[in-house]
RNA sequence: GGCUCGGUGGCAGAGUGGUUAUGUAGGGGCCUGCAAAGCCUUGCACAGCGGUUCGAUUCCGCUCCGAGCCUCCA
């Protein structure tokens, strides 16, 4: 049984699909005009593991991400860097799908462009305007909210004590303070598109409600993005989408399950342009694999801010290491690919609102006992880690391949095999102060050697 | 000011009303010419103060500290 902490209510609650057949997802995807940054990155990933997961429990899911490619941001960065916006968007959203892609991240079954779906949000719009959702004024259609009552209810926020402690200059043409743009006017050198309300462009948060409605049908399972997204975004989402159909007393009309990622600090501080360490999956992606990425996005709970260090992600790098050189030494394993089975207890944790560090805890457990097993148990417990690696995303690498034995981006294969060869020499006529100086030759370069009962190994530090 | 969520061993990070988290880093040992790798073994912990309880890190209250949202934000 699958649990899954839900916003809309605040705990953890069973999931019920509405169509066992068709498990039907949405998750905010990134507005594309600059690189994916880590925080990006552990929304794609969490999401990545909650898809996986769900089609490892059900024969079918749909998985939906969206990517936004138009908002004042993206206007703002075209105008600055002057080239078209869709340019800059197209850009970018590669980008980003070949980042993911690195991480280890399944692309979703659909990526709809909110630019692809302009007339199903002015439909929306014309929806919400019938309802007497929204109005129109000096060129703008709002969304009023006091219209909506249960509005506030997936942030759990009072409308009056919102007003009392708003920092943020109201729109004079709003009736209400909490009143939001569905759509807005665009002048001549700013994008946008005809509507019965002039030449505009949506309001940010119209696209998602349009989008998942489009792809997914009403309602679908599961809605998810950053904890930041709370409020407002997904909260006018429910609005919009509940308010087209005049379903305002049903949150659940739109969307059953909300599901949140916690944000991702940086050595402790927050993560943010003006102190300058946004870190990039772009850049990290130079001295770090994905898969040691990967792993240390899912080292903690998804739910929990996320420390991420140099010390976090050499952890996972060494714990990676150790969990392939454990592979390295099951290699003359045989086992048949059908026959992996993730254990019980792992798939328990997982299955508990997805306890990763729970789940690496236990698949950590599971290498320990290796060396006291005995060679049958052997076969089990490599097609379970193999099954474990599957599922969330790791270990599905050549284990010799990964952990760098037999090539070298420095020296080249014969000069080092030479340099063994002659340390081996030297070993035999128990000249140790040679043997040693080689192997330090060899480590200076980059080249670990082991000695082994069968001979000596290399390989390039990772 | 309002709403959420946290404070666990050097670090990262789960969990539990009484029993080992796990990883990583350290200590000791085996192996090795010495290493590396592996194996065995071992410290170190639940912010503070009250309360409930036979017993609390785990439940309740308060205090202190921190994070996020309330404005664009994953």
């Amino acid at each position: 049984m699958l649990k899954i902490y839900n916003t809309l209510g605040n705990y953890k609650e069973e999931f019920v699909p509405i169509d066992s057949s068709n498990i039907r997802i949405y998750a905010c995807g990134p507005t594309v005009y600059n690189y994916a940054h880590i925080g990006n990155a552990r929304m794609a990933v969490a999401n990545d593991l909650l898809v996986r997961l769900l089609r490892t429990i059900y024969p079918k899911v749909t998985y939906v991400s969206n990517i936004t490619d138009i908002d004042d941001k993206i206007i703002e960065t075209s105008a600055k860097k002057n080239i078209p916006f869709k340019d800059l968007t197209r850009k970018f959203e590669k980008i980003y799908n070949e980042d993911m892609l690195s991480l280890g991240v399944l692309p979703p079954d659909i990526q709809p462009r909110a630019t692809d779906h302009i007339n199903e949000m002015i439909e929306l719009t014309k929806k919400l305007i019938k309802n007497n959702h929204a109005y129109i004024k000096e060129d703008h259609v709002l969304f009023h909210v006091p219209s909506f009552k249960k509005y506030g209810c997936l942030s759990k926020r009072n409308r009056e004590e919102q007003i009392l402690g708003s920092r943020v200059e109201i729109a004079p043409f709003k009736k209400d303070p909490a009143d939001f743009v569905l759509w807005k006017p665009s002048s001549n050198n700013v994008p946008g598109w005809q509507s019965p309300w002039g030449f505009g462009r949506p309001g940010w948060h119209l696209e998602c409600s349009a989008m998942s409605e489009k792809t997914l049908g009403l309602p679908f399972d599961i809605h998810s993005g950053g904890m930041d997204l709370t409020f407002p975004h997904h909260e006018n989402e429910i609005a919009q989408s509940c308010g087209a159909y005049n379903k305002t007393n049903d949150p659940k009309s739109f969307a059953k399950y909300w599901f949140h990622n916690g944000f991702v600090i940086v050595e402790g501080e927050k993560m943010s342009k003006s102190i300058g360490n946004i870190k990039l999956v772009h850049d990290l992606i130079n001295n770090f694999s994905g898969e040691v990425l990967r792993l240390t996005l899912l080292s903690s709970h998804y739910r929990q801010p996320l420390n991420w260090t140099v010390d976090s992600i050499n952890q996972s790098k060494n714990m990676l290491t150790r969990l392939y050189r454990e592979l390295k030494d099951l290699d003359d394993i045989d086992i048949n690919n059908s026959d992996y089975k993730v254990p019980d207890n792992i798939m328990a944790a997982l299955c508990d609102d997805l306890n990763t560090p729970k789940a690496l805890a236990e698949l950590n457990l599971l290498a320990n006992k290796i060396s006291s097993s005995s060679a049958s148990e052997k076969i089990i417990i490599k097609g379970e880690i193999l099954a474990i690696g599957k599922l969330i995303g790791i270990l599905q690498d050549n284990p010799k391949k990964w952990l760098g034995y037999g090539h070298s981006e420095g020296l080249d294969n014969d000069t080092i095999e030479g340099l063994i060869k002659n340390r081996n020499e030297a070993r035999r006529n128990k000249n140790f102060t040679l043997a040693d100086s080689i192997r330090d030759e060899l480590k200076s370069k980059g080249i670990e050697i082991e000695d082994t009962k069968n001979g000596t190994i290399w390989r390039s530090e990772i």
